[in-house]
Parts: C-alpha cells; sequence; structure tokens
DNA sequence: ATAAAAAGTTAGACTAGACTAACAAAATAA
DNA sequence: TTATTTTGTTAGTCTAGTCTAACTTTTTAT
C-alpha cells in the first residue's frame, strides 16, 4: 500500500483527474504545494507501483489501478467527514481538517463500518459522490444550478457551501433541499438566473448563488 | 508536535517508565524493534525536543514534559480501543491494531469528543487506566491477583484476557467482576493460589489464571 | 582482577520526501 | 520564424528514520 504522502498525491490526481483537463507535472505540483522536480521524482515512483503513466515531457494519467487506489481514499475521506458529522456532531467547518488524518487510516473495515453506520450513503453532504469499494460512483453527479440551461425543471439535492449566512439567505427565499426549480431565464450579461418554485415565480438568483446549489435534472 | 515515529518512541517509554526498571537503549530497542544505533540517534533527538534526558552510557528516562507527551498518546490509544469496542461495535481482537492507527490522529477535539460520548472513562476495559489530557491517572491501576500477598482481600475489577474461553473459565468457577476474593494461601511450588469467595472456600486458582484477573485491595 | 559478554557509540550507507540552482525542451507570441 | 515564456529535467543537498560493521566502554563472571 501507498505511504500517506503517495495518498495524498493520489488524490491530488484524483481532482485533476475529474476536471478531465490533461494532468501536467506543474498542475500536480501546484495542488500539492510542492516544488516541480518533487514531483517529477514522485511520479517516477507513482509509476513504479503502476498507477500512473508517464512519458518526458508528456501529460500524465492515472492508471486503472491508480483511480482504484484514489477512489479509495475520495470514498475514505468522505465517509469520514459524513462520519464525523453525523455520528460525532462537529461542524462543517471542523469536519474536513480531521477527515484529512483520517482518511489515511488503513483499517479497511474500520470504513465498511462507517459506512455501514452511516446507511451506505451515495454522497456526501456537499453533493460530492461516495465511491464504492472498487471505486464506482454510483450516485448522479450533482451539478450547479449555474450550469443548467434555461427551459429545465431541477431538484435541489445538496449545497455546495453550507454556512449559515447562505443558508438564512436561502430560508428567506424560501428554498429548501428538494425544491423543484424551474429556470425561467437566464440573463446573458451576469449569468444570473430567473427561476420559478412553489408559491414562487420568477425570483431572481444571482450566478453566485447558483453555483451553490447542486442539483440533478427532473 | 511529534511525528509518528517519535509518538512510537514516547508510548514505547511510558511503558518502560511504568515498569519503573531504568531505561536503557537496548531495553528501548528491543521495545521498538529497531537496532541500538538507531535508537541513539533518536534518544540525542528526543532530548533536543526536551522529552528525555540522556547521558552517555547512562540510563534515560522521560521528563515531565516527556512524559505528558507520552501519556497523551496511551489516552488516545486506549479511548480509540473503547470507542471501537463500545461504539462501533469491533471485537476485542481487532480493536487494538486499528487504535495503533487511530492515536495518531492530531486533532485533540476529536478524542475530547470520543471521550464525552464514552462517558470519561477512567480504564479501558483491560484494566489499564486512561490518562486524562494532563496525564494524570486518576483511577486506582489495578494489580494481577498473581502479585496479591496471602491474607488479602481484593476486588476484582477487570480481566486482562477477555476471551470468550477465559469468560466461560471464570463463569464455571461463578467469578464475576466485583466480586470479593480473599486469598487463603500461596503455593511456593507453583505460584498458584487458593481463594475464597461467596459461597466458594479454598478454590484453587493456577497462577496463569491469577495474572490475568486484575483486582484491588479492598 | 582480568577476561568475556553485554551495552553503547561511531562511521558510513540507504530510502523517502523535500528543496534550490541551473539548464533543456516545448509552447506561445511577436 | 525567431524570441520569450512556460514547462520539465538534472544535479546536488537536506532531514527523518533506518541499517550494518567495527570499535569502545561498562558490567559480569570466573
Amino acid at each position: 500500500m501507498a505511504t500517506q504522502t503517495k495518498e495524498n498525491y493520489l488524490k491530488a490526481l484524483y481532482y485533476l483527474h475529474q476536471k478531465d483537463a490533461a494532468i501536467s507535472i506543474t498542475n500536480l505540483g501546484k495542488e500539492m504545494e510542492v516544488s516541480k522536480p518533487t514531483v517529477n521524482d514522485m511520479v517516477k515512483k507513482l509509476q513504479v507501483m503502476g498507477w500512473v503513466k508517464y512519458e518526458k515531457y508528456k501529460p500524465l494519467y492515472l492508471t486503472k489501478q491508480g483511480l482504484k487506489q484514489a477512489s479509495n481514499i475520495i470514498r475514505k475521506h468522505r465517509l469520514s467527514e459524513l462520519f464525523l458529522s453525523n455520528i460525532m456532531g462537529f461542524g462543517w467547518e471542523e469536519v474536513h481538517a480531521i477527515a484529512e488524518d483520517m482518511e489515511h487510516l488503513k483499517s479497511e473495515s474500520f470504513f465498511d463500518r462507517v459506512d455501514e453506520l452511516l446507511g451506505y450513503p451515495k454522497n456526501d453532504p456537499h453533493g460530492s459522490p461516495i465511491p464504492d469499494k472498487n471505486g464506482k460512483i454510483e450516485s448522479i453527479t450533482y451539478i450547479p444550478l449555474a450550469k443548467v440551461q434555461a427551459g429545465k425543471k431541477v431538484v435541489l439535492k445538496a449545497l455546495r457551501d453550507s454556512s449559515a449566512e447562505f443558508i438564512k439567505y436561502l430560508n428567506r427565499k424560501e428554498i429548501k433541499l428538494g425544491a423543484v426549480l424551474k429556470v425561467d431565464q437566464i440573463e446573458p450579461f451576469d449569468n444570473s438566473r430567473i427561476v420559478s418554485y412553489k408559491k414562487h415565480s420568477k425570483e431572481l438568483l444571482s450566478y453566485a448563488v447558483c453555483n451553490q446549489l447542486l442539483v440533478v435534472e427532473e
């Protein structure tokens, strides 16, 4: 298995992989906050482990095996966050930092048990999907309302920002999880959206707000 | 703070310290399963951190600060074990290995919360005391029945071995936690003990068994 | 009291993970 | 298309933690 450091590289690679842009040494270096030569060395090691493919001056990518390893760490991270929040009662601010450490616990059965205690969740409360033990993502990946086209009807599933202020804002607008939102119009100038839901019609939501609302098409 | 490796050295030092024999390089090397030069180097580093005092060829010892650090790791280990067992439902066999990893989680608030969820326990189920955040041990340290002199009356508080077989054995003998045991006689040849309790008088307990029964004087 | 055994030390080497300085290759812009 | 910028590589160094081989000091046993 990987050391903690290698696990962190895999995690970083997973995020870059998801954005499905080509992954460069510089890229990865920025994500990991280390110098380019350090990345260069590490990539060689990860290649020996069979987790990445890399040729000089070319973009690098995760192998099947590497992706599986990476997914497992993401899984551990997200299960940890949910566990700390739902079972141990930590606030969302605190949860990420502790999970950053917890995700490196080696015991697979520990995380299986956490998964069980949480009822096999498919998404973390930020809307990010939780991969299963084989790296498979069963749930729909939520998209921000800001990416939804005019005319579509969507259901609000999760929030990217769970700050108290944001929730208060949503309360004032009477928007809650599960709400069905219809995008009536998109203002091309500032990308704000005019939406209708329940008793509200033609409510204006700024682009910034729309970016925080994670939805699925109805 | 200490790296994981240094934390493990501190933990080993704590155990050796408790046995209150002089701590030697060789000693610590055996406990940690590393070579003597490795210990030698590490002891110098631990001294720089202010956790041990050491002079060439002399026995080494934990400083106040070192003891505090060490206690905190022991605390984290024992709280982890109890948590894994009582809250997460793991069996005693599995618990130790996971706790070995969990004890290195850096978040103090995580362990404070665990402590709270467990109701501020004073001892782990093997009878070992759980130090508080300042390294203070509030509970009585239990001793094995095998170390109790003839004539004394003691109360059974915990078991060093919690295997199903051992518990069945105790059930047959009608010995349970809280039982008041009087040591009538010690057989000098094999160190077995003849004890009386409740409706039983003059029951013979082997030295091996006595070693597993953790008691306090009445 | 001295020889043998045990304990401790020094020196040198290795791996993992990181750095800087200097240089080379590729991409981009003029 | 050449010059400039960006990206990647090499070489050398550093710390943490580990090792073995060889040597020294201390302890123990005869």
